[in-house]
RNA sequence: GGGCGCAUAGCUCAGUUGGUUAGAGCACCUGCCUUACAAGCAGGGGGUCAGGGGUUCGAGUCCCUUUGCGCCCA
């Protein structure tokens, strides 16, 4: 506990204007939240902190969870333990990619030199001027850079209590050297693994898409009813939704039980047009009910082309390329004459394109039956892309995850329920995300701002890459470029020559470093001493629609290097939605800039806005809300001004407290410690301001107005000295209690009375409130009591000076002794000249005859 | 189609293991310059706890069901 300065310094006229610049520069001059690695990991609590995206911008939302965290780390720092609460700033991957895009009208073209001279055009051009990739690595790093600085200011100006001098970017040296490392330790130990497979494609990117990163989008759609010959003459008819996938065509499908075309299996059919013959085949998740109930399978129009493809072992026959367009080449199983000229037709067309022709081709031949009939279906988009995926085969990196593993799905599933989840139902949309993985996490990326896949390929005499035995760069290297740098034995005149050496050109998933976080930012295999005090994590906060992504990639990640969670809790936040109850966005104009919320109601006010949104719980945007706080923060300057009046210091020996109503305050007042504390350690930071609130006006209300009197000396300096005694113990516990979601207003007071720094004081215990503690149920029977008055004051419209001449006060027995208990204090609050009592049996009134 | 959550005063929300007459703030109405605070204070009106059914001595709370909204997944 600090100790009492030895006179006060309360200012005649409180504000909150200023406070937040001066103690801003208080905390980061004296280093007030400067974390101390001398500590032990006992002595340590320690924050997974989200990297927010620097290349997007601030929102309310963060503003929101990140207070949330704050709380909880000014909470567990006040309860002596040493907070680790590092600031990161995620600027790897495509989001930065498109930000540096357009901000500096470039794009990345690998095959172009470096130009060490390269300056950006000062205004954007109209086309996007290329650049090698090495020149647009810088201007990300250049950007980011500059988007950081206006992040810290607004987080410094919110007042996170964050060290910020352990700050990490996901991109830095230090994070592609975790995650390399990483990533070549899951590679040791079998966990990381290439394979040529299907892939989920997006054409715009040209890179590859993880399942974390798909969503599904409702399009119109035609179902076109094709006839594909059979060799009796008749026709079979498909219903598709993608005729221009016809020259894939492999087979057709129908349910085994399906007794329309169970004579068919096993026969064959050729396809319209293109005269390819495909087989048709039998498979349970053909759906009798859909279309005609037979299907064509292709490679590859959905992933159940490839469930099929994959059970049923049939050919491949791509006619997509990276770019979405149909390849130019005729492929060589389209033989015929007829094949190959309506191939021809669509070569190089986009999947749009194609499918017009196609369609038109088919209905010249005859081979579409009636009208295309209109549907609306489910396709999957890469989430940040606006075309559908296509479905390709590539060569990728994997990292086992438990999807193609049920015993690894199963432990995963374990270390969810592992996890303290505040609130605890946030668990099953883990739960329920693991046990519905189809695959493994695909993390190779064909992207240019990210993480480089740190590895090199040999090349055969023939030039061509042996894939399965690639070179790997000593420990000590990394972070490496395998574009730049090169592998052990070479010499860089050997890159891409036969018999020599090409890098991996692909980057890895932004997942796969921001899944160590906590090793990045605690040092893991860089600052061994630091990271063994901080491992595993105390806590992630985050919000609940990235539990699939960053939450189970870390936890996949802590599983395979030390079989620990990486966290022993997780703290989910809501969103912020609009008054309309929809979801704050950019993309619906409904965001609103968060430093224009600080400069108009002041960082207090919407902290406290935020930490009024119960944990998990969406929350509506509510100026309201923040201007009750504002007023709050006010009215806590104003009541401390009073209490803190003539000097008053906190006592010596809380034995000078001997008025009833004093010990009742106390009293009172305990339970509220006890429940902000219990509530903080639920991670409940909402309640716990609730409740340090309602005592807060309480005590304002009618406890200050029952003792003020007392308190200036009216009965005496015992008396007195009793009420200024409790009015300060009260004042300190309530500062206290409040610091966590106010901590300039919290600060400024502390520093009227107290030295050192309220955030680094200790948290308020029970015990605190004396071992006399009253009975605690007088304080609200005197208040009850006072109420009546005042009730008889105000609807008589008289002034509340107005004298009373006779209260009579009518309840039960032990409540009319807990009103004789204060009863001076209660005639001088109440002007009341002469107070009787009478038993009765109803609950406790009061009749008031006015003078 | 599956999962999760939400529905309480005009608005934003509390309501703990089921337990007196369901609370707060805002807004509204009526008053009050009261030596901490008029950016304040006192008082007041306002709810069929979404609908229906069940368990129980007792349900806003537990169970079933319907409706509406949101999110995640397929």
């Amino acid at each position: 506990m600090s100790t009492p300065a030895s006179h006060s310094r309360v200012p005649e006229k409180p504000t909150i204007d200023g406070v937040e610049d001066r103690w801003a520069q208080v905390w980061s001059d004296e280093g007030t939240y400067t974390f101390d690695a001398t500590k032990t990991r006992e002595e340590i609590y320690s924050i997974d902190t989200p990297p927010p995206t620097v290349s997007g911008s601030l929102h309310v939302g963060h503003v929101f969870s990140y207070t949330h965290t704050d709380c909880i780390a000014r909470y567990q720092r006040m309860r002596g333990l040493e907070v680790f609460y590092p600031m990161g700033w995620d600027d790897n991957g495509l989001p930065t990619e498109r930000r540096v895009q357009n901000y500096f009208g470039v794009r990345c073209d690998p095959s172009l030199p470096y130009d060490a001279n390269f300056e950006p055009p000062a205004e954007p051009g109209k086309d996007q001027l290329p650049i090698s990739r090495r020149n647009f690595v810088e201007l990300c790093e250049r950007l980011t850079v500059e988007d950081e600085k206006v992040f810290e200011q607004l987080w410094r100006r919110l007042g996170l209590s964050v060290d910020w001098s352990r700050t990490y970017q996901t991109i830095d040296k230090r994070a592609q050297a975790v995650s390399q490392r990483a990533f070549l330790r899951n590679l040791e130990r079998g966990e990381a693994y290439q394979s040529e497979a299907p892939t989920l494609w997006d054409v715009t990117f040209r890179t590859a898409v993880a399942q974390a990163e798909l969503e599904d989008r409702e399009r119109p759609g035609n179902y076109y009813r094709i006839g594909f010959p059979a060799p009796d003459g008749s026709r079979i008819f498909i219903e598709t939704t993608r005729p221009e996938l016809l020259a894939a065509c492999v087979a057709l499908v129908a349910h085994p039980d399906d007794e329309r075309y169970r004579p068919l299996f096993g026969t064959t059919v050729r396809t319209p047009l293109f005269d390819v013959e495909v087989p048709v085949v039998a498979h349970r998740l053909a759906d009798p009910e859909k279309g005609s109930g037979i299907a064509m399978i292709c490679t590859f129009g959905d992933t159940t082309d490839v469930t099929w493809w994959r059970e049923l072992q049939l050919p491949t026959r791509p006619i997509i390329g990276w770019d979405g367009r149909i390849l130019p080449e005729t492929p060589e199983w389209i033989t015929t004459e007829l094949g190959r000229n309506t191939y021809a037709a669509i070569a190089g067309a986009t999947a749009h394109t194609s499918k017009e022709r196609m369609v038109e081709a088919l209905g010249a031949a005859g081979f579409v039956e009636g009208e295309p009939r209109p549907t609306t279906q489910a396709v999957k988009f890469f989430e940040k892309g606006d075309k559908p995926l296509e479905i390709v085969t590539t060569r990728q990196w994997y990292i086992r995850n438990g999807g193609r593993d049920e015993d690894v799905r199963a432990r995963l599933v374990q270390r969810g329920a592992e996890l303290n989840w505040h609130p605890p139902y946030m668990q099953a949309r883990y739960t329920s995300w693991v046990e519905g993985l189809n695959g493994d996490w695909l993390i190779s990326r064909q992207r240019f701002f990210g993480v480089p896949l740190p590895v090199w390929y040999r090349l055969d005499e023939h030039g061509n890459p042996e894939y399965g035995t690639p070179l790997i760069p000593s420990d000590d290297l990394l972070p490496i470029d395998p574009s730049s740098d090169v592998p052990a034995g070479y010499s860089p005149d050997q890159r891409g020559v036969p018999g020599g050496f090409m890098g991996d050109p692909d980057v890895m998933d932004t997942w796969a470093t921001s899944s160590l976080s906590p090793q990045i930012a605690g040092g893991w295999t860089i600052d061994e001493d630091l990271w063994q005090r901080l491992w595993p994590f105390d806590l992630r906060p985050q919000a609940h629609e990235i539990i699939r992504t960053w939450l189970f990639s870390s936890v996949v990640r802590a599983h395979l290097e030390d079989d620990v969670l990486p966290w022993k809790n997780a703290a989910i936040s809501g969103w912020i939605l609009d008054p309309d109850r929809k979801k704050m966005s950019k993309s619906k104009g409904n965001v609103v800039t968060p430093l224009g919320l600080l400069d108009e109601h002041g960082a207090d006010a919407v902290r406290y806005w935020a930490a009024s949104g119960r944990p998990g719980t969406d929350t509506a945007f509510d100026v309201g809300q923040m201007k009750i706080g504002r007023r709050l923060a006010i009215k806590i300057l104003n009541a401390s001004k009073f209490v803190l009046a003539d000097g008053v210091s906190m006592p010596e020996d809380l034995s000078v407290i001997t008025d009833p109503l004093d010990q009742a305050m106390l009293a009172v007042l305990a339970n509220v410690i006890t429940d902000a504390t219990a509530a903080f350690d639920d991670y409940n930071y909402a309640r716990a301001l609730e409740v340090t609130e309602t005592f807060f006006w309480a005590f304002c209300d009618d406890y200050v107005e029952l003792v003020k009197e007392r308190a200036y000396g009216v009965r005496g300096p015992e008396a007195a000295a009793s009420a200024k005694a409790a009015l300060a113990v009260a004042l300190s516990v309530m500062l206290r209690l409040f610091s966590p979601v106010l901590p300039f207003v919290a600060e400024e007071v502390w520093s009227w009375w107290c030295e050192g720094s309220i955030h680094r004081a200790a948290w308020p215990t029970a015990d605190e409130c004396g071992d006399a503690r009253g009975d605690a149920g007088t304080v609200d029977a005197v208040a009850t009591v006072l109420s009546g008055v005042r009730k008889a004051k105000s609807e008589a419209k008289v002034s509340m000076k107005a004298d009373v001449s006779e209260a009579v006060v009518t309840g039960p027995s032990q409540a009319l002794d807990r009103v004789r208990s204060a009863s001076a204090d209660l005639a001088a609050a109440g002007r009341i000249e002469q107070l009787r009592y009478v038993e009765g049996s109803g609950p406790l009134s009061v009749d008031v005859t006015l003078a």
